[in-house]
DNA sequence: CTGTTAGCGCATTCAA
DNA sequence: TTGAATGCGCTAACAG
């Protein structure tokens, strides 16, 4: 490994000058600096960031964390966010990526190994890590799910806002019988989907049935049995609203085990429109999730606020799109 | 901070022997070891890497490192690689994700940032990194293409033989027109495919048309394309091996949009065995590409490199297995 | 503008 | 078994 004082040596300067050569420090001569510059490309010099970092306290790295990466965390949210991320930091960072279950404590996140940290929070169980990162002063982003706590980079979707119209949009369908799969207990997202699904019904005056919420857990396979479970009911639901798109597939098969069709015997709406939305027939109708964006929003404003300013308290919705496709039946255009 | 020497101070001892206790040399009293241990956990000690690591010329860090993050890599395959790869290292050790692409020089890429790489390789792209890490004399596993060079460990999927199976698959059931939509030209893998479906064709001494060979980029979009080229042939084929799960399903709604039906009019195979594979309909025959299981096993073994054994050379298939499901028809069955 | 000196937190000689 | 001294590669304060 080559060194300044190896530089030094060649340049017949201190290696304090071939430092500041090399950061560029104004107090430098410009031809002693092309000079040092020069002889360090040719001995393919690279810094030492161990040393660089143990001296200057910084890390030189971005922590990209997971509630899980194994477990409930879907492939395309997990390859969208590290694709937003990595897109937006340079090469000067190192990207970590990691499950916070991948932890047994949080001993070894301090402010000497992470410049600064990017949650994508799916669970309340995520809470003592942030506020472990909180505590160690170390810039933070939380993506995805609200936090009520100061001092830290909040961007969130509108899942409920996104939910709730894509119910709306099921009711202006003439559905009255509409049906929610719920996600996974405990996530945040799940909870925020739910609510707009009852805010849609409680505001359009249509009535609650219990039955009518069903237990799911984020994958195609509880999407199946859910959907099984509303159609063995006495009066099965027109439409139903699932609270992702792997679910709504799961479902979808479901009806088309029995012989019925989408959307002519049931009506179906996903959830984040994963690619294979467009692609299931009948195409899905569903709720476009902003995860890249997201991504991509915090990856910056988390760069900023290492470089220039302070942690401050920011709080900021992206808004989810209803796309429509071809997965939901108009009732009205029936009765004519 | 607390540092080894605070810690040396209120426990009445030099740092060098904090430094003993804490990586239990055996050059130290047992007493006096547990003493030390004890008041760094009431000073919730951490050690400070940069630190170590500069001492020590280590990083604790394993790269790992795929073509693109962005272009051309699957979601499932970018999380089945990281899943694979997380769930074996420890909490000791950092997972450094990145793109090649994301660098126009490898000078970060050395021994005192990196302990070892696990590189994802999808195209020949890559060989310039790859000769730059063993240079450097960086531990390295190569995942998924067959490299020629000494003094790595190569873990691949047997893709050539999965595709040939495929083929044979259809042939066994009567096919005589099986057509081929190519994988992303330049990729490896989409040679191996390829050349899979030849060998299937010329040992049955099928006829080889070139008008049966399509390209395709390993996305949905291209699959669909494709497909309808093949469609609008004066003799189309009675089946279709496509060179992934992705395009697979594109072609089916190509057939779809046509009013045909799979696997009546066309049969489809397709390769990787994607999530959703099996919730297509018709639920789709495919081959299963073993990338945990080979990130897995990589990672194992790259970690035992680290830790005991030089860099040796190791070249190790991963079988794929052959999924039989609802989208080829048999053509023997309807003659009788 | 440049060099000398010191020190970041740690592991590792060498003496005791 | 322990401690004093040294150095990993680098930046920064200070003096010139």
């Amino acid at each position: 490994m080559v060194t300044i004082k190896d530089i030094a040596k060649l340049a017949n300067v201190s290696h304090t000058t071939v430092s500041r050569a090399l950061n560029n420090s104004p107090y430098i001569k410009e031809p002693t600096k092309r000079r040092i510059l020069e002889i360090a490309s040719q001995l393919n010099y690279t810094p030492n960031y161990n040393a660089k970092n143990l001296v200057m306290q910084k890390s030189h790295t971005i922590g990209l964390f997971f509630t899980s990466i194994s477990n409930g965390t879907s492939p395309i949210f997990l390859a969208d966010t590290i694709k937003g991320v990595n897109s937006v930091i340079g090469q000067e960072f190192n990207l970590f990526v990691r499950g916070i279950d991948d932890y047994d404590n949080f001993s070894s996140i301090n402010n000497m190994r992470f410049d600064g940290i990017i949650l994508m929070s799916q669970s309340e169980v995520d809470n003592t890590f942030i506020y472990h990162v909180m505590q160690k002063k170390i810039p933070l982003v939380v993506l995805n799910r609200e936090i009520q706590e100061q001092g830290l980079i909040n961007l969130l979707s509108n899942d409920e806002v996104g939910a709730r119209q894509a119910v709306e949009h099921l009711i202006a369908k003439g559905h009255k019988d509409i049906a929610l799969i719920e996600g996974k207990k405990g996530f945040k997202s799940a909870q925020a989907r739910k609510d707009g699904y009852m805010a849609a019904l409680i505001e359009n005056g249509l009535l609650i049935h219990k039955e009518y919420q069903v237990e799911g857990h984020y994958d195609m396979q509880s999407g199946y049995t859910a959907m099984n479970q509303l159609l063995d009911l006495n009066r099965p639901p027109t439409a139903v609203f699932c609270s992702n798109d792997d679910m709504a597939i799961g479902a979808m098969n479901a009806v088309f085990a029995r012989g019925l069709k989408v959307p002519d015997d049931v009506s179906i709406v996903g959830f984040d429109d994963i690619g294979f939305a467009q692609y299931t027939t009948p195409r899905l109708t569903t709720v476009k999730r902003p995860v890249e964006k997201i991504s991509i929003e915090g990856a910056k404003r988390l760069l900023f606020a290492i470089s220039k300013a302070p942690a401050q308290s920011v709080k900021l919705y992206e808004n989810t799109s209803l796309i429509i496709r071809d997965s939901v039946k108009d009732l009205k255009e029936e009765k004519r």
